[in-house]
DNA sequence: CGGATTGTTCTTCC
DNA sequence: CGGAAGAACAATCC
């Protein structure tokens, strides 16, 4: 359940600790993190990570040796990265597992890639529920990841009059609209209730419907929710701690997602669970409107 | 034991 | 062509 906050704490935690850094060998647990590549070992062999860049929720790695070769890592729900040093966890982050057993030693069960440096650390990604992927990727199918992602809300240039228009095209509930990858990127289903409390938006209010200026709060919180979450390490919710294993702060700032019955933080109206978008939602239905 | 969980991709329909 | 809606994916928790 990373969403970008989360991967922007990770992307930083590894860039610290691997750029720059050879690949003596890869190991394969899983074929399907790999996208049954028969040959994953073979091509990271010897490659010097360059360079770790984020797109929306996704990761991509670059390498010195070969400009046209990329490793596209996503987390998806349940992905986590640990980085291990003279055989101790030094930093990692993702989800974690409520069987506290399997932090300690890696390969462990969930333990899906492993990347070996010849400094002798270690990087282990896991991944309970084989959503995510580490996955080698050409030019072409980077390119093809990239395209997928829309602007970022964080980015100081995201233009809110081209949001605006672009959300008021759309006749999807607004919560859809702004879980929407391709239209604007980082926002998952905590940082949207988030948004659209802050925003005071109820979330099956249709796109076409939302005013200019809830469009410009909407823009405005989702851009401020996440930067704060990255300044506090990056955690929203129990199961994600950051590298290494320690919980983030920013589950303290939460004000309606898991709070269901609990009293609005505005005006004390029990927040409400509903569904949209087939998505568990969490709102105050005297608030948001 | 049925249902809920969630990010993305795919399929189907319009 | 593209938006909308829903299924699929996997494994676990409650």
């Amino acid at each position: 359940m990373p969403e970008l906050p989360e991967v922007e704490t990770v992307r930083l935690q590894l860039a610290r600790k691997i750029v720059g850094k050879t690949i003596r060998s890869a190991t394969v647990f899983h074929p399907k993190t790999v996208a049954f590549d028969p040959i994953f070992e073979k091509r990271l062999s010897g490659k010097t990570v360059s360079a770790i860049d984020r797109v929306g929720k996704l990761l991509i790695w670059g390498f010195q040796e070969d400009p046209h070769l990329f490793l596209l890592a996503h987390l998806k729900m349940t992905g986590q990265f640990f980085y291990v040093e003279n055989g101790r966890t030094v930093t990692g982050g993702g989800h974690t597992y409520s069987s506290s057993k399997l932090t300690d030693t890696f390969p462990h069960r969930h333990t899906r890639t492993a990347f070996h440096f010849t400094d002798g650390s270690s990087l282990y990604f896991n991944d309970m529920r084989l959503f995510g992927y580490t996955k080698l990727a050409d030019p072409g199918e980077a390119a093809h990841a990239r395209s997928g992602y829309g602007p970022e809300y964080i980015d100081p240039n995201f233009d809110v009059r081209w949001f605006t228009t672009a959300v008021q095209k759309r006749s999807a509930p607004i919560k859809a609209i702004l879980l929407d990858q391709a239209l604007a990127a980082g926002l998952g289903n905590i940082y949207v209730d988030e948004t659209l409390w802050r925003a005071k938006v109820h979330p099956v209010r249709l796109g076409k419907d939302v005013t200019n200026a809830e469009a410009k709060n909407l823009a405005r919180y989702a851009k401020s929710v996440m930067l704060d979450s990255i300044e506090v390490g990056g955690t929203t919710f129990q199961n994600f701690t950051d590298t290494g294993g320690k919980h983030g702060n920013y589950s303290d700032h939460l004000k309606v997602f898991g709070k269901t019955g609990e009293p609005c933080p505005r005006c004390k109206t029990p927040i409400e669970k509903i569904r949209v978008a087939g998505r568990g939602t969490h709102v105050c239905p005297h608030c948001q409107r």
